[in-house]
RNA sequence: GGCGGAGUAGCUCAGCUGGUUAGAGCAGCGGAAUCAUAAUCCGCGUGUCGGGGGUUCAAGUCCCUCCUCCGCUACCA
């Protein structure tokens, strides 16, 4: 059995519809499982909606339905965005799931075996709004007497029972987890803030509620639940098979295996503190990685609705095309930092990427090998070092590809992959199948063959970002299903291909150029 | 206030443990080619590497200091 990978997304809050920010950690993390499949990995990609909480519970209430229904609504959203995008998902949890509540029961119970929960009382100035709660010396002077949050949402005084957990308890555990495993949190720079953070001291966690009820009831404790992130963080567990399913989960939450956390640099802590100490508590296996990637800027702007200026990835995926959306944002945003996008930024970057360099790479060969070969595909010919050159550096920019990958770091693997691409070009042009085909044709079937490999990698190569695309030209181009790994560059998937007399039909356009409208100038 | 990150060509950014004339892509300008989605290829960049000071034979690359932006976190009033 081939080895596990387990990844994830964060679990997104339904009580608005997906934006853009969704979408990119959707198709970041999904570019990554993806690429995890094609280097033959066993892969399990879980993404979800984290449904729970007391804004979810006004939000039905205010529009006089059952915080399920609500939920049941927003889930949808969030999941036709993932099918939209083309997130290749293996499992959608909603934290509503039955079997989501046994599995934060269960890690409940664990902890408090360990002896790490407590009952006690939680006063203090509270915000709905952010489901927290404020020390007195944060708050802000409101209208009249009120007061507010840092945030400027209204606060309460509010006192509660709740159960705490002993994350105090956990402070070196922590410490000692980020200096064995350095890649624990990145970027590097989140891991410095987390380790100051942890340096300074933990104070131990209020983990129930009694103020509403929707939520996991806490066992054993009637009227409490458990505080959203004990429940949200869990469904990572739910969807490897905790509690009951003990073989699923040594696969995917095993000891020591690849568990990576894709999430929002504004969620780092609740899964580079509390999380691997919930874990360590309820002793579990930890996760192997949390990255916490960058946000995504309207033409440098923060993105916020009041402003206006938060796009809708359906719009901009139907506008521009999935794919292109997808490539921009992987190959524009360095991971782990902010990224700046617009639409003649997306424009301009699939013109000349996608349309321009490699689309019409492949529609030049393609057609030419169509029309002057009758779709026949050349085999043999008179070689010479540069079809060598060639496709020694398609699979030095492979081992780049996947190299960059497997560190997260897609927009280096896609620089790769460009750098490939204008190589076939400078190649295509410095061969001039064209000339040659009356002055040396025997010269002309090695250089097209070269190319028609070449193209065939550079699909292959960079599936996982543009997948449709992608295999659109592998399925124009006859290549196999079961030939489309990376194993499979630079290997005979060619020579199969000639012997089995594929035909070539003309082809079309894979990347047709975009024009940007009016409006966005 | 503390900590962390960033400030490099018009734009987006690479430049790891200091070492040949500071790089890439995009945009721009000139040329070639015409197989192709008017796409491609070739050539062209003297930018105070945020300011100042220092260490060194040698500094975007180390040290000090100042400025600006961002993030995490604390506290006085």
């Amino acid at each position: 059995m081939s080895q596990p990978f387990t990844i994830t997304t964060a679990i997104s809050y339904p009580n608005g519809r997906p934006h853009i920010g969704h979408a990119y950690e959707a198709i970041a993390t999904d570019a990554i499982a993806r690429f995890h499949r094609m280097m033959g990995r066993d892969v399990f990609f879980q993404t979800g909606t984290d449904e729970h909480g007391l804004k979810m519970d006004q939000a039905a209430r205010n529009r006089g339905v059952t915080p399920q229904a609500l939920a049941d609504e927003m889930a949808s959203y969030f999941k036709d965005m993932d099918d939209a995008l083309g997130i290749s998902y293996d499992r959608f949890i909603r934290t509503s799931e039955p079997a989501h509540h046994a599995a934060s029961q269960a890690i409940w119970r664990a902890m408090e075996a360990n002896g790490d929960l407590y009952l006690g009382r939680y006063e203090g100035w509270y915000s709905v709004r952010d489901e927290a709660f404020y020390d007195e010396k944060e708050l802000i002077e409101g209208e009249g007497t009120t007061k507010l949050s840092p945030q400027g949402t209204p606060v309460e005084w509010t006192v509660e029972e709740s159960w705490f957990f002993k994350l105090s308890r956990y402070q070196q555990p922590l410490l000692d987890l980020y200096e064995s495993h350095p890649d624990f949190i990145r970027p590097e720079s989140r891991r410095n803030e987390i380790m100051r953070f942890v340096e300074g001291g933990l104070s131990d966690l209020s983990v129930s509620r009694t103020s509403f009820d929707w939520g996991v009831k806490v066992p054993g404790s009637d009227g409490h639940v458990m505080y959203v992130w004990v429940d949200a963080l869990t469904n990572y567990l739910t969807g490897c098979g905790y509690p009951n399913d003990a073989e699923r989960m040594g696969h995917y939450w095993a000891e020591g295996g690849d568990i990576v956390h894709v999430i929002g640099k504004d969620i780092v802590r609740f899964h580079a503190v509390y999380w691997p100490a919930f874990l360590m508590s309820a002793k579990l296996p930890l996760p192997s990685q949390v990255f916490g990637h960058g946000f995504l800027l309207n033409r440098g702007e923060k993105m916020s609705k009041s402003v206006g200026n938060v796009a809708d990835p359906l719009e901009l995926a139907k506008r521009f095309g999935v794919d292109q959306l997808r490539y921009f944002l992987l190959a524009e945003v360095s991971f782990g930092n902010d990224g700046s996008y617009s639409a003649e930024a997306i424009v301009q970057r699939a013109n000349s990427d996608l349309a321009n360099s490699f689309g019409n790479l492949a529609q030049r060969t393609l057609s030419f090998i169509a029309k002057n070969l009758d779709g026949e595909l050349p085999s043999g010919g008179t070689v010479s070092d540069a079809d060598g050159d060639l496709r020694d550096l398609i699979d030095a920019a492979a081992k780049d590809f996947t190299g960059a990958m497997a560190n997260l770091s897609p927009s280096l693997a896609i620089e790769a992959w460009m750098r490939a691409v204008f190589a076939c070009n400078q190649y295509i042009d410095a061969q001039a199948p064209w000339a040659l085909r009356k002055s040396d044709p025997e010269r002309m079937t090695a250089v097209l063959a070269t190319l028609y490999e070449a193209i065939g990698n550079l699909a292959i190569m960079i599936s996982p970002v543009v997948p449709k695309s992608a295999a659109a030209l592998l399925d124009q181009m006859g290549v196999p299903a079961n030939s489309r790994r990376y194993a499979d560059i630079g290997s005979t998937w060619y020579s199969a291909l000639l012997k089995s007399g594929f035909i070539l039909s003309p082809p079309n356009p894979l990347f047709p150029r975009l024009e940007l409208a009016v409006a966005d100038a």
